[in-house]
DNA sequence: TGGTAGATCTCGAGC
DNA sequence: GCTCGAGGTCTACCA
């Protein structure tokens, strides 16, 4: 990991164009050879960057103190230094990497786990039934036989009743599964999406994420 | 602009909960107080982050080596410092910011420009055209007095034909409108999204954003 | 390699 | 404050 502090001018050429006029900013250069082009705000999204692999030439001679950054898409990034402030490196080693929890496959495991959620004698065909456009999330039936497709999101908006809409019109085509229902299920649902998914008939449930993993919680400790 | 190099671990709790185990990385605090971890690999994201506003808390005392970051919503960032490599501060001041070409916003102003692209004797309603579930790209006319819905993407893909089919179901329930045609168009279309859009009498046409911006200053040339 | 869906998405505009 | 759409989205997964 190397780390600059310099004045310098950015041109970014590739899916779009984009110039950075001249400015104090931190230029990161990692060992996977990626760079990346920070202001001095901003968590998340640098200004500008080139993701690996790429191979990054420093210029000498005339062109001393200009950075290019290539992809094998041929996209360009051109650092232009003016004035370099700081220049140091580290060796970090390999990073170990997050370790997460509460995201949309632990919902749908915990829900699997839980059909009955869905309704008094709900079973489960299949997580992650496959399809033709896509894996539909939950596949079940419920007390009267019925088939129920359920499509899962931490956020319920309008692309996920989209998504489900489609998956329940091809479902519906097979005899062997019609009729399909349709359950949206997330933590949160937006209105619209509610509004759009009830006028298709298809059915909406808010899942309580901790709540959840208490029952489950609950039902381990039982073993 | 503050960076520390230092063996961490870190803790996250908010819209997840996530850990990082013990390893050197580097950890960058701006003069917005947002706060990002970054391993030696990864331009685009950090492996960590704590988006602005928010506040940064250096522990002392018992909680030496202990930094919180908490952001209005609860958000928690918890960084354990357990040998610091480097720390050093930099004045970078506000940035001028990037000037960008070549968005979605530069092809509609191209395409309305020069609407004739879309079939002889076609002609402009507007841009922007205001409907209940927000804006259509290009509404015009063709050449037989009939409405033509435009929806401009810069890469056309599925969803995209189901944002223009929306529009196209309430364009068409407006007597002085309908009936009214849709078109696709993008600088790329995927081969699904244009399956989906002819299955649904959606015209695609593929821009080239090089040659309008060329035919516009050959015209700009003319004046 | 290409397509699809998720993301602690982020970010900005419009209401 | 929210809602929606765009992003050089990036990234992982699967065919």
């Amino acid at each position: 990991m190397r780390l600059v502090i310099a004045r310098c001018s950015v041109d970014y050429a590739g899916r779009l164009t984009a110039h950075l006029p001249s400015a104090p900013r931190l230029i990161l250069v990692k060992a996977d050879g990626s760079v990346s082009i920070h202001a001095d705000d901003r968590a998340y999204k640098p200004l500008n960057w080139m993701s690996p692999p790429c191979t990054l030439k420093e210029g000498t001679g005339d062109e001393a103190g200009v950075w290019t950054v290539v992809n094998k898409a041929g996209e360009k990034l051109i650092i232009t230094m003016e004035e370099i402030l700081h220049d140091s490196s580290y060796e970090l080693g390999v990073d170990p990497g997050l370790i997460k929890d509460g995201v949309e496959a632990h919902l749908q495991e915990l829900l699997a786990d839980r059909i009955e959620i869905l309704g008094e004698g709900h079973t489960l065909i299949r997580r992650e039934y496959p399809t033709a456009i896509g894996p539909v999330d939950i596949l079940c039936r419920d007390a009267n036989g019925a088939t129920v497709a359920v499509e899962l999101k931490r956020r319920g908006d309008i692309d996920g009743v989209e998504q489900l809409t489609r998956y329940l019109e091809l479902l519906n085509r097979d005899p062997h599964l019609a009729p399909v229902k349709g359950v949206f299920a997330a933590q949160e649902i937006k209105p619209q999406a509610r509004v759009l998914a009830t006028d298709r008939g298809i059915g909406c449930l808010v899942l309580d994420y901790d709540a959840m993993r208490g029952i489950e919680d609950d039902k381990l400790r039982l073993f």
